[in-house]
DNA sequence: ATCAAATTGACAACCGGTTGTCAATATTGC
DNA sequence: GCAATATTGACAACCGGTTGTCAATTTGAT
């Protein structure tokens, strides 16, 4: 299989997104890391203070695993950010839902986040971010479509 | 903390960059599974491939924990794709080589990977992909100077 | 040449993710 | 209403990453 210009430029494109990547993974464990959270954890914090749901059900939306969602559940709760209630409607899958410890933190992880987000969106143009947003779209697009 | 238009715009690209991260390393994974492989045992496979190198070398190439890619090339030598060799300059720390198997299956990870880099490649516009990979850079320029 | 400091691999514990299995419970079709 | 099926949480094993500790070896400064 010989390399071709195209195929060239886009296995550099895979590089750099991974690199990317990396580079996220580690901004969002940076900013939760002060409240001794991750970002495994702020993403569960972020998904129930919107509504309390069960494990299979953040599983569901975050496509992850049922069983990766409940360790993360389980240390949450251990910790006091987080309590499973009793469900009317499963009697096995109970609710988790934010205590008033896990609201609190979740609140200045966003409080810090905003305030990073904002500082950070000011080093671009105008238009810029849109721009960026559109490009990474285009190319999870066609990373997609597997054909 | 008030959200801005520019701290939103930010918070977008972020969330798209980091569904972008876990896209590829799913590729990653999915382009190596064939041979009973992985995108992390795929990177130490590459790079061993150019010179042998002691896992700490890997390490700091790599960017991650020694012990880390200890574990991955463990493994490798347990699956029989790799060998530690004596290193005459240092008695601890072994020089990991490719097996003649290693060279196999190395080399059949690659031709995959060059047909679906090829074949995707061909989905852009030309320019288009550098385009691309100029947005992601800029991103992660503007995430990697800290101030 | 010696002695302090740095590097290294082995080992262990942990986090966050996966898959697979199992028994309990819900749901659905008839 | 009942039986087949699907969903769920608990549990276990694994991968790939992290940190921390320790003893052995290298390296570097004097």
């Amino acid at each position: 299989m010989k390399r071709t210009p195209a195929g060239d430029a886009f296995t550099d494109v895979v590089t750099t997104g991974l690199l990317l990547g990396g580079v996220l993974e580690q901004a969002g464990d940076t900013l939760t890391a002060p409240d001794g959270q991750s970002g495994a954890r702020w993403k569960v914090l972020g998904i129930v203070s919107k509504r309390e749901m069960t494990v299979a059900e953040i599983a569901r939306f975050l496509k992850l695993s049922r069983q990766g969602v409940q360790k993360v559940a389980d240390l949450l709760t251990k910790e006091g950010l987080t309590a499973y209630l009793d469900n009317p409607s499963d009697r096995r899958a109970k609710l988790l839902a934010l205590t008033n410890r896990g609201r609190e933190i979740l609140s200045a992880i966003q409080t810090r986040q905003r305030r990073w987000a904002n500082h950070m969106g000011e080093k671009f143009e105008v238009g810029k971010l849109a721009e960026i947003k559109a490009a990474i779209q285009k190319l999870i697009a066609v990373l997609s479509d597997s054909d």
